[in-house]
DNA sequence: CAGCAAATTTACGTGAACGTAAACACAGTT
DNA sequence: AACTGTGTTTACGTTCACGTAAATTTGCTG
């Protein structure tokens, strides 16, 4: 039973990368322009792997939540930092906290819009409900 | 003991108004550009009401939440929408479930980020108490 | 080696969400 | 009447996150 691992081919080309992950190349460059990727080079092409594959989906998620390339970065940063020296281990951490801290205000707020549409959606259902029954 | 309500009062200038939800005036006036506050008008000047100043507190929330104007548009016009009216009553419910749904999955997208930072924040405590304890 | 696809860099363009400056209007002092 | 404060419109400027076009370069393949 040959073949150990993975069917999936382990590196990409730009091209393989964006289609893969509904991204223009442009994107993908520009991201490499920001510091938020580094694929190797086989010459002057980029070469994408696995790891590679994974920062990007991290990067869509944060923009999706609406999230500036920067303020990605520092995330991103936090998983990045292979701290040896004490003081950097305890900014990592203190760093994370601070994230921690906006991100669940976050989640907050988008509940605390989630329950007014709710209950909006209930006072709309009502006035429906009594028009269709016993209004006109 | 008289003052029968309001100590706040029930109408602002665009500098208070402005001041008060800490944005500038050209954030009010785009706003109502854009067709997201409509304020009464004496002569020229613009006159906000508490109406307005919730609406923007809205907005306001929906920004920081990474929410174009347009997208905000669209929550807003669900409060909006004339109530008299089966169709639109309908179309404002079905409106505010798919906007439900969208909300529902950033708030497990945020939490999956949550959920990462602090798993991240544990091997990272660990480490730490290994240094500091165990280490050298 | 000619030709072609896939990649590269360089650089200007774009839409969103305002910033910022200029020029004008009006209302109430002094 | 002139000054000051608060507001107005008009319009160009800016940052972010890419889009888009142009001009190469690279690596095969016939």
């Amino acid at each position: 039973m040959p073949r150990s691992k993975s069917a999936r081919p382990r590196v990409y080309s730009i091209n393989e990368l964006s289609t893969l992950c509904d991204v223009t190349p442009r994107t993908l460059r520009h991201y490499e322009d920001m510091g938020l990727l580094n694929p190797e080079r086989q010459g002057a092409k980029r070469l994408y792997h696995e790891r590679d594959r994974v920062r990007l989906q991290l990067i869509l998620r944060g923009r999706r939540l609406g999230f500036g390339l920067k303020d990605i970065q520092d995330m991103l940063d936090l998983y990045d930092a292979d701290p040896t020296e004490v003081t950097q281990l305890k900014d990592v951490i203190r760093r994370g906290d601070a994230k921690l801290l906006e991100l669940q205000t976050q989640v907050e707020a988008l509940q605390a819009i989630i329950t007014e549409i709710k209950e909006l959606r209930s006072v709309m259902k009502n006035r429906l409900d009594h028009i269709t029954k016993g209004g006109e």
